[in-house]
RNA sequence: GGGGGAGUAGCUCAGCUGGUGAGAGCAGGCGUCUUAUACACGCCCGGUCGGUGGUUCGAGUCCACCCUCCCCUACCA
C-alpha cells in the first residue's frame, strides 16, 4: 500500500531524507558498478576554485553537469565522474593574506613563504571540503572525497606535514607522509576529486611547458607591462578585460620650457603625474598643425586641433606650423635634477654624450585629447615602451614591484605611487611647470583580483609565442604557414567542436586571432612552479620537462625538494647545470598562470601519463560546460592551446556554456545590496529541485535573474505534480487499489487514458532528444506541457473514476494509467528533479514492489519500454477537443452562463487533425463543459453568419493600393461569397485561397474559432436546465459545508432540505445530490436542531438545508 | 576608439523573409471550478513598440540620423 501524502510536501525535509537514504544505500556507488563497462560518456569536469563556499550561480552550471551525467546514466553509459578542483594562484594567495592581515609581499616573505604556501593549501582543502558538501546538498552525484577526511588532512599538514598517514583509495589503504598524500589527491589510487595543485598536475604542466621550449615557442619577454601593485604582479592580456573600471584621474596639463626658444614651452597632458618623473621625449604628429599662442606673459605651443578643449582662458595665435617642424627642439623636464634622470640620461644621447629632451616625430598622435603633444615615458607606458624602443631612448624604470619609487627620486624614493600625486603637483606648481589640472574620467585597468589600479612597469615575463598573424583569410594559408603559427593550429582544432550557444565559435576564433602572446608568469608564492633555468652566466635558457627528469639532473638541492610537493621554497633550491656553459643555474622565481592548471586537466585527470590505454579511452571528452563569459580567453583557451601543443586535436567534442546569474533586480549579486542569496540559504529555504528546476528552465545563453520571486514560480510547478500525485495516492489508498491488480489492456482504456499514456510515451521520446543534445530547457518546457496535461486535462476529466466510479474495471485502468503516467514521468524527470521523483518513485512504486530497483536513479531511460503507447492520430484529436473546451468556456464567460448551468447542446466541427477522437472523449468532453449533447458537424454552415477575412500577405503584391478598400469591405461585412469559395469584395475577386472564412453566430447561439475549428454553442436556458444548475447549487453547498465540518472524503451523512417553492423545483434532482455527496438520507422537511445548516440563494428564493455525521454508519 | 547586441505592458521577455485589431509569463483587478481544499483555470486591466525623419498601399519589423543601456575588443598620452 503507498504512504499517505501530504496536501503541501516539505521539500526541503523530503531532500534530507533522500540524502541519507542515498548514503546508507550506496545509491550512487550502485549505479556506478550498473554503468560499469557500458558505453563511455566522457565528462571533463571544469574545476571551481576551491576558495570560498559555492554560490548559487555555482549550483547552475553543476545542474547542467549532474542532469547530463545522471541522463547518460540512466542510458547506461560508463562515465568518469570526478569533480574538480582549482586550487593555485592568487585567488587563494590573497584571501590567505587577507586572513593575516598583510599587506605586501614583504609581509610574505617575512613570514616565509613554506608557512604561506602552507595556508594556501590548508585553505583549499577547507574549501573543497565545504564545497564537496554544498554540492552533495544539491544532488550532484560525483564521486566526492569525504570532507571530513579532507578536513583531517587539512589539519594534519598545519601539524605535521612530514608525518605518515594512511588513506583509504579505491584499490586500497594508500600510505604517505601527509604532504604527499595531498599531493596525490584524484590520483587513481587515491580516487576523489582532481586537485590542480597536484603533483601529477605540476609535473604535466612541466612537460607541456618543456614542449613548448622545444619548439622554440617559450621566450622571455622584456616589456612594460600593466603591473597590480597589491599583488606585486604583472596583469596579462587574458585578465585586463575583466579589470576595466571608470576612473577618475587627474587630468593634468603641464609646460615644458623650450631651451632654444626663450619663453616659450610645449603644453603637454597627462592623467599619470607620476610617469612625468621619467619623461624622456615629447612626441608630436608630423602631419598635425601646431600652433604658437599668447597668454598674458607666456608663450604655448600645441596642436591646433586642440586649442579649445586644451587652454584655459583667452588666447591669441602668433603662428603655426607643421609637427614635422618641431622635430628635435629642446626642452628641459621637470625632474631633471633627479638623480635616477641624470644617470639614465648621461651616456644615452647622440655621439655618446648626455641625452637632452627633444621632440620627436610618432604618427600615433592625436588630437582628440590633450594637447597634440605627448609625454613620452617609456619606462612606464607599454606604447611610450615600443617607441622608445625603435628609437633607442633611454628608458627610466621608477617603480619596484610594490609600486614604491626606487633610489634616485628625491623625495618620491620610498613613496607609494598611489599617493604621490599632491606631492607631486605641488613640486610642478613650485618649479613653474604646471599649467592646468582638472578631473578626467575614463576606462582605466584595474587589477581583477583586488580591484586596485594597474600601473605600467617595466619587467621580465615569461611568454608563449601564439605565433604570426597572416595578413590572409585561413583558407589561403599554407601548412607550413599554420605549422609556424600555434593560434592557426588553435583555430583549426576550434573547427572541430561543437559550440553551443554557436557564437561560442566565432568568439573563440576572434579571441585566438586577437590575441597576443600568451604571459605565463607570475611573481609571486603560491602557485606551479615554471621549470624555468635561465642561465645569468651565458643566457642558456632551459626547460625541465618533469619531476624525474629535475631529479637526475640537479646538481644541488635535490635533498631539499625531496619529499615535497614542487611548490615554493623547496623546488627554488634545486639547480642544474646549464646546458650551455655548465654553471648551476636555478630556477627562475615566478609561478605559472593558473590557467596553466586548469588547461592541462584532460591529461592530468585522464592518466595521459600513467596510462595510455585508459587515456585513449576517455580523451577528448564528450563534453565539457561552463559559463562562457570570460572562459574564451582562460580555461576554454588554455584547453585548447595546451591539447593543441602536446596532440594537434581538440581535447572535448562538445563545448557547452551558459550565462551570468544575477540577482532579482538584474544586477550582480552583492551582499550589500541586499540581492544576493547564499547557496545554503537557497538549499535549506526552496529546496534544492526549486533551484534545479529554475536553472533547467533558464535559456542558458541569456542572463538569468535568480531570487526567491522565481524560485516560487518554479515551485508552484511543482507543486501541481505533487498535487496530482497526492491525489493519486490519496484515492488509490481509498480503493485499495495497487499496481499488481491486472490492469484491462491498453484497447480497452478510455480514449482519454491511451491519450495520457502517448503523450507520456512522446514526452519520454522528445525530452530524451532534448538532454541528448544538450537543450534541457527545451526539455523542461516538455515537461512542463505534460504536468500541465496531465493535471488540468487528464486528471481533471477523469477525477469521478477514481472516487465515485461504479464501473471497477474502468477504475481500475484510470488507476493504472495514472499510475503509469506518474511512474514515467518521475523517471523523466529523474536526471533534472533526483529528489523529487526519487519521492515519487520510492513510493509509487518501491512501496509496493519488492522486486524493484530500490532507487529511481537504478532505473533506466524509460522511452524504449513506453514507445508503444505512441497514438499521434490520438493526440491532434484531443489537441482539437481541449481547443473546443477552452472556447467553450470562453463563450460561456462572455455570456454569463456559468458552468455550472447545464445547457443543452453545443455543436462543433471537426478538422481534419480531429478525425481520430473515440466516443468517450466525447462523452467526457460533455461533462467537461457541461452540456447535455455535443454534436460533431462537418460544416458550420447553417449555424452562423459568414464574415471574410483576407490573407494580406496573399493579395498585399497583387493588389497594391486597393488593398486599404478590400480591407474596410470585409470590415463591413459587405462580401460577396461565391459557391467556388472565392470572395468579391469592392469589386475585387478574391479566390478561396486568398481569403478565410470565419463564423459569427446567430442569435441564441454563441461562436468561436480558432484555426479552422468552430464551436457553436446553444445558450438557451430553459426552466428544466435551470432547476437542474440550481440542483449543482445545492450540491456545491453541501459539498461547502462538509468541507467546513472537516468530513472526511469518504465520511457519510444525513441531509435534509427545508420545504420552499425552490425545493419543488430541484426534486427530481435530491436523489442524485445525495449520491454525489455521500448522504445516505435524503429529507424533505425541517431541519434537525443538531444539524449544520447552510443555504444557497437561487433564482426562484433560497434553499435551506441541514447536514450530520450518520453516527456509527461509518463503521 | 573599433565591433556587436539591445531598447516592445509595472517587471522579465516573444514577435519568422514588412501585412494592417501588438503577444506570453509574472505582478494587479475580477471571476470560475473543485471532497486534487486553496491547488488550478478563465477573463480583464495595462503599451504613441527609445526619439526624429524616410522608403512603402502598409513599418515593432527595412533605411538614415540621434538618445540610452549592455557585451566583446583596444597600447592611446
Amino acid at each position: 500500500m503507498f504512504a499517505p501524502v501530504p496536501s503541501k510536501p516539505d521539500l526541503v525535509a523530503e531532500e534530507h531524507a533522500l540524502l541519507a537514504f542515498w548514503r546508507d544505500r550506496r545509491i550512487f556507488a550502485r549505479l556506478r558498478e550498473q554503468v560499469a563497462g557500458g558505453t563511455r560518456w566522457s565528462f571533463l569536469d571544469g574545476p571551481i576554485t576551491a576558495n570560498n563556499p559555492m554560490g548559487v550561480h555555482h549550483a547552475w552550471g553543476r545542474t547542467y553537469k549532474d542532469v547530463f551525467q545522471r541522463y547518460h546514466a540512466m542510458l547506461g553509459h560508463d562515465q568518469r565522474w570526478q569533480n574538480g578542483f582549482d586550487c593555485q594562484g592568487l585567488w587563494v594567495e590573497v584571501n590567505v593574506e587577507r586572513d593575516l592581515g598583510f599587506t605586501s609581499k614583504r609581509d610574505i616573505e617575512d613570514y616565509g613563504i613554506a608557512e604561506f604556501v602552507s595556508l594556501c593549501k590548508q585553505r583549499v582543502l577547507t574549501y573543497a571540503a565545504r564545497q564537496t558538501e554544498q554540492s552533495i546538498r544539491l544532488g550532484y552525484w560525483m564521486d566526492w572525497d569525504d570532507p571530513e577526511e579532507l578536513r583531517r588532512l587539512r589539519d594534519l599538514l598545519a601539524a605535521e606535514p612530514d608525518a605518515s598517514v594512511t588513506v583509504e583509495g579505491p584499490r586500497g589503504p594508500v600510505t604517505d607522509t601527509v604532504e604527499m598524500i595531498v599531493g596525490r589527491l584524484g590520483m587513481p589510487e587515491v580516487g576523489g576529486s582532481y586537485y590542480t595543485f597536484s603533483n601529477e598536475n605540476n609535473d604535466l604542466i612541466w612537460a607541456f611547458l618543456a614542449e613548448c621550449h622545444r619548439r622554440g615557442w617559450l621566450y622571455k619577454g622584456h616589456d612594460t607591462m600593466p603591473w597590480c601593485a597589491r599583488c606585486g604582479t604583472g596583469i596579462s592580456q587574458h585578465e585586463m578585460t575583466e579589470g576595466y573600471q571608470d576612473r577618475e584621474d587627474p587630468g593634468l596639463t603641464i609646460r615644458f620650457p623650450l631651451i632654444d626658444r626663450p619663453g616659450e614651452a610645449l603644453l603637454v597632458w597627462t592623467t599619470t603625474p607620476w610617469t612625468l618623473t621619467s619623461n624622456v621625449v615629447a612626441a608630436v604628429g608630423a602631419e598635425l598643425a601646431y600652433v604658437k599662442v599668447r597668454q598674458g606673459d607666456r608663450v604655448y605651443w600645441l596642436g591646433k586641433g586642440t586649442l579649445r578643449q586644451a587652454l584655459q582662458g583667452p588666447f591669441e595665435v602668433l603662428d603655426e606650423l607643421p609637427g614635422s617642424a618641431l622635430e628635435g627642439w629642446r626642452y628641459r623636464g621637470p625632474f631633471d635634477d633627479l638623480h635616477a634622470v641624470r644617470a639614465a640620461f648621461a651616456t644615452s644621447g647622440r655621439a655618446g654624450g648626455a641625452f637632452e629632451h627633444h621632440i620627436v616625430l610618432w604618427d600615433e598622435v592625436g588630437e582628440e585629447e590633450g594637447t597634440g603633444i605627448v609625454h613620452v615615458a617609456p619606462g612606464c607606458g607599454a606604447e611610450d615602451f615600443a617607441l622608445g624602443k625603435q628609437l633607442g631612448l633611454p628608458m627610466i624604470a621608477p617603480l619596484d614591484e610594490n609600486g614604491i619609487f626606487i633610489e634616485g627620486f628625491d623625495a618620491l624614493t620610498g613613496r607609494d605611487v598611489r599617493d604621490t600625486t599632491d606631492q607631486i603637483l605641488e613640486r610642478l606648481r613650485h618649479h613653474g611647470f604646471f599649467y592646468r589640472l582638472e578631473p578626467y574620467r575614463h576606462r582605466y585597468p584595474h587589477c581583477w583580483r583586488c580591484g586596485t589600479p594597474l600601473v605600467f612597469r617595466l619587467v621580465d615575463e615569461w611568454y608563449i609565442s601564439m605565433g604570426p598573424v597572416y595578413d590572409r583569410p585561413r583558407s589561403e594559408l599554407t601548412a607550413d604557414e599554420v605549422d609556424a603559427s600555434l593560434r592557426y593550429q588553435i583555430m583549426e582544432v576550434v573547427d572541430g567542436i561543437r559550440w553551443i550557444p554557436s557564437f561560442g565559435y566565432e568568439r573563440e576564433l576572434d579571441w585566438l586571432l586577437n590575441m597576443h602572446d600568451w604571459m605565463i608568469s607570475k611573481k609571486r608564492y603560491w602557485g606551479l612552479a615554471l621549470p624555468i633555468y635561465d642561465c645569468r652566466a651565458c643566457g642558456t635558457v632551459e626547460v625541465v620537462g618533469g619531476r624525474e627528469e629535475l631529479r637526475e639532473r640537479a646538481v644541488e638541492g635535490w635533498e631539499v625538494l625531496e619529499g615535497h610537493t614542487p611548490h615554493r621554497p623547496y623546488v627554488d633550491a634545486v639547480k642544474i647545470a646549464c646546458p650551455g656553459c655548465g654553471a648551476p643555474v636555478e630556477r627562475v622565481r615566478d609561478v605559472g598562470n593558473p590557467w596553466l592548471d586548469a588547461g592541462i586537466v584532460p591529461f592530468s585527470t585522464m592518466h595521459y601519463r600513467t596510462d595510455p590505454a585508459y587515456w585513449e579511452t576517455w580523451f577528448p571528452a564528450d563534453f565539457i560546460t561552463e559559463s562562457f563569459p570570460g572562459q574564451f580567453r582562460n580555461w576554454f583557451y588554455s584547453l585548447l592551446a595546451m591539447s593543441t601543443v602536446l596532440r594537434r586535436e581538440a581535447p572535448f567534442r562538445t563545448i557547452f556554456g551558459y550565462a551570468t546569474l544575477f540577482g532579482e533586480d538584474g544586477r550582480p549579486m552583492h551582499k550589500s545590496w541586499g540581492n544576493a542569496i547564499e547557496f545554503d540559504e537557497a538549499a535549506e529555504r526552496m529546496g534544492v529541485d526549486v533551484m534545479r528546476w529554475t536553472y533547467a528552465n533558464a535559456r542558458p545563453e541569456d542572463n538569468i535573474l535568480f531570487g526567491w520571486h522565481a524560485a516560487d514560480e518554479a515551485r508552484r510547478e511543482l507543486l501541481v505534480l505533487w498535487n496530482v500525485y497526492a491525489f493519486f495516492v490519496t484515492y488509490a489508498r481509498v480503493a485499495g487499489w495497487t499496481p499488481d491488480r491486472p490492469a484491462p489492456a491498453l484497447d480497452d482504456r478510455t480514449g482519454l487514458d491511451r491519450w495520457i499514456l502517448s503523450r507520456l510515451a512522446g514526452l519520454a521520446d522528445r525530452v530524451g532528444d532534448r538532454l541528448a543534445d544538450y537543450d534541457l530547457d527545451a526539455g523542461a518546457r516538455e515537461i512542463s506541457r505534460f504536468i500541465d496535461d496531465l493535471s488540468t486535462w487528464y486528471l481533471r476529466l477523469s477525477r469521478k473514476r477514481f472516487s465515485r466510479s461504479s464501473d471497477a474495471a474502468d477504475r481500475d485502468a484510470a488507476f493504472a494509467t495514472l499510475h503509469t503516467s506518474l511512474v514515467g514521468l518521475a523517471r523523466v524527470l529523474a536526471p533534472i528533479l533526483p529528489f523529487l521523483s526519487e519521492s515519487l518513485y520510492r513510493n509509487l512504486v518501491v512501496a509496493v514492489d519488492a522486486a524493484a530497483p530500490e532507487s529511481i536513479h537504478l532505473t533506466s531511460w524509460p522511452a524504449p519500454e513506453l514507445s508503444s503507447f505512441r497514438d499521434p492520430g490520438l493526440e491532434d484529436a484531443m489537441a482539437v477537443f481541449s481547443r473546443a473546451v477552452e472556447l467553450i468556456r470562453s463563450l460561456r464567460s462572455q455570456a454569463g452562463i456559468k458552468l455550472r448551468q447545464p445547457l443543452a447542446r453545443a455543436w462543433i466541427t471537426l478538422t481534419d487533425a480531429g478525425v481520430g477522437y473515440s466516443d468517450d472523449m466525447l462523452g467526457r468532453l460533455a461533462d467537461e463543459i457541461n452540456v447535455k449533447e455535443i454534436v460533431v458537424i462537418a460544416s458550420d454552415s447553417d449555424l452562423v453568419e459568414r464574415r471574410v477575412k483576407p490573407l494580406l500577405p496573399r493579395i498585399g503584391r497583387r493588389l497594391g493600393a486597393a488593398i486599404p478598400a478590400v480591407m474596410a469591405a470585409a470590415r463591413d461585412g459587405t462580401a460577396e461569397i461565391h459557391a467556388d469559395g472565392s470572395v468579391t469584395l469592392a469589386g475585387v475577386t478574391l479566390a478561396p485561397d486568398e481569403v478565410e472564412i470565419l463564423s459569427s453566430p446567430r442569435p441564441g447561439t454563441a461562436v468561436a474559432h480558432d484555426e479552422g475549428l468552430v464551436v457553436v454553442l446553444d445558450t438557451t436556458v430553459t426552466p428544466e436546465l435551470r432547476a437542474e444548475g440550481e440542483a449543482r447549487d445545492l450540491q456545491r453547498a453541501i459539498q461547502d459545508l462538509r468541507r467546513e465540518m472537516g468530513l472526511a472524503v469518504d465520511e457519510r451523512i444525513d441531509l435534509a432540505v427545508e420545504e420552499g417553492p425552490a425545493v419543488e423545483r430541484i426534486s427530481p434532482f435530491l436523489a442524485g445530490i445525495g449520491a454525489e455527496t455521500l448522504a445516505d438520507a435524503v429529507a424533505v422537511g425541517p431541519v434537525p436542531a443538531d444539524a449544520a445548516f447552510g443555504e444557497v440563494a437561487v433564482e426562484s428564493g433560497t434553499l435551506r438545508f441541514g447536514i450530520r455525521r450518520r453516527d456509527g454508519a461509518a463503521s
